[in-house]
DNA sequence: TGTAAAACAGACCGGTTGTCCTGTTTTGTC
DNA sequence: GACAAAACAGGACAACCGGTCTGTTTTACA
């Protein structure tokens, strides 16, 4: 009984951009919740209540479908979820901990955990396809780069000078990744807690007692 | 032109228990290498050339061959790769190290990385049925706890006081399964020894030159 | 206003999927 | 050897998949 979009029979406004937009939106979802294989084309012009016509004149495969969400919604996540609030916290440590820390909460306070988009595809496409393997490498080793980069910034500010940038990058982008791998099978957000204590034990903190506050830096974490 | 099992007409020879391995055998690696929703049951009888009926009559569905790949088989490669070498070893940092070493070790000379067979089918399948995340997450529990279990052991001899198991467990597994999600999406087992890099610094590893030498305790990598 | 391209609708198709079903052969047991 | 149960063979099937196709409507532009 919902109300209805009344669809005239003569009439109709060509929304190129926001029909576009609205198929990836679900099948940026459909992916993250159910995975590629199982989301099937129809599930989503039901789910977008797109006809196939539009959907298969936006995106002609299925293939192209999935590339589109992967570069423009699971890049886009990992830059906001992640890259942009450690860029900009004082600190490598103290933008990985108030990552760690929002993404814990949101999902303790949504009561389910979907996983790291960018885990769940990079799982069930990386060997699938060359193409899907590419563009999802090229992300990891973005984000990888910029936590890199963040460890060499504070370095030339005299801070945390006993840190190899690479190996701390990929230590915590690996340990975020199991984490949420570990957090998604039991369904439950401790496990990244524990990574993280972990993690902050780590390496030359000079002053384990310093910033005990958390900040919030982030918008909201699209990594649900 | 191989040699033909010779189908005599007239002669057939039941082995329940050999065709029960057989399925499994090929099921473990197709669901590692392709997945579970890319591998078909057809795909599966071809290659373990076994007939529909037969399969159908040891797993009667898709799903019960799943649970049983993931019971019997992936649990047992954790167990071989992870659990056994870790609680074998002198302490859990030489455990997690020669794990490490040997799996990236595996990698490299292999030459590609299909990933963790735990991980790859978390991912996939743990928010598909309550059956398969139940089974998932008891093993990486367990691998879990085995690590833990072994801080335990080794402060109870006195080494590693400042370490906290769980904690320590978690950053582990975690950043093992992560290390293996990026090292099968970019190709490159490097990342295992970033990682491995990172998690060494960690913690009062009162001694870092003791034990520079490799130990080769574990069996054959399972985990490809 | 005329017109061609873009945007969209919806039916259609060949191939595949997982499962079921019927029937045959082997095997253990008395 | 009789016989029931287990083990296996292989065809059948309905549902579904992704993609294509034809046709209609809207829109940009001259």
């Amino acid at each position: 009984m919902t109300v209805q979009p009344k669809p005239r029979p003569g009439k109709r406004i060509n929304d190129p951009e926001g029909m576009r937009k609205k198929v990836l939106d679900v099948a940026e979802d459909a992916f993250q919740a159910r995975g590629y294989h199982a989301s099937s084309i129809g599930d989503l012009m039901a789910a977008a209540d797109v006809s196939g016509g539009a959907l298969h004149h936006h995106f002609p495969t299925k293939k192209a479908l999935a590339l589109a969400v992967i570069d423009e919604r699971v890049a886009a996540a990992v830059e906001e979820t992640w890259i942009a609030p450690v860029l900009a916290a004082a600190s490598v440590r103290e933008g990985v901990r108030s990552v760690f820390e929002a993404v814990a909460a949101e999902l303790e306070q949504q009561g389910f955990v979907r996983g790291c988009p960018l885990n769940n595809l990079a799982h069930e496409l990386s060997l699938a396809d060359p193409d899907f393997r590419l563009a999802l490498a090229g992300i990891f080793g973005g984000w990888r780069q910029a936590i890199a980069d963040k460890v060499r910034a504070d370095q030339q500010a005299g801070k945390d000078e006993g840190t190899d940038p690479e190996r701390f990058a990929a230590l915590t982008v690996a340990a975020y990744s199991g984490a949420m791998s570990m957090a998604k099978t039991a369904q439950d957000a401790g496990v990244l807690r524990d990574c993280l204590a972990g993690l902050e034990r780590s390496a030359p903190s000079q002053g384990g007692l310093v910033a005990r506050r958390r900040n919030r830096i982030l918008p909201r974490p699209r990594i649900i």
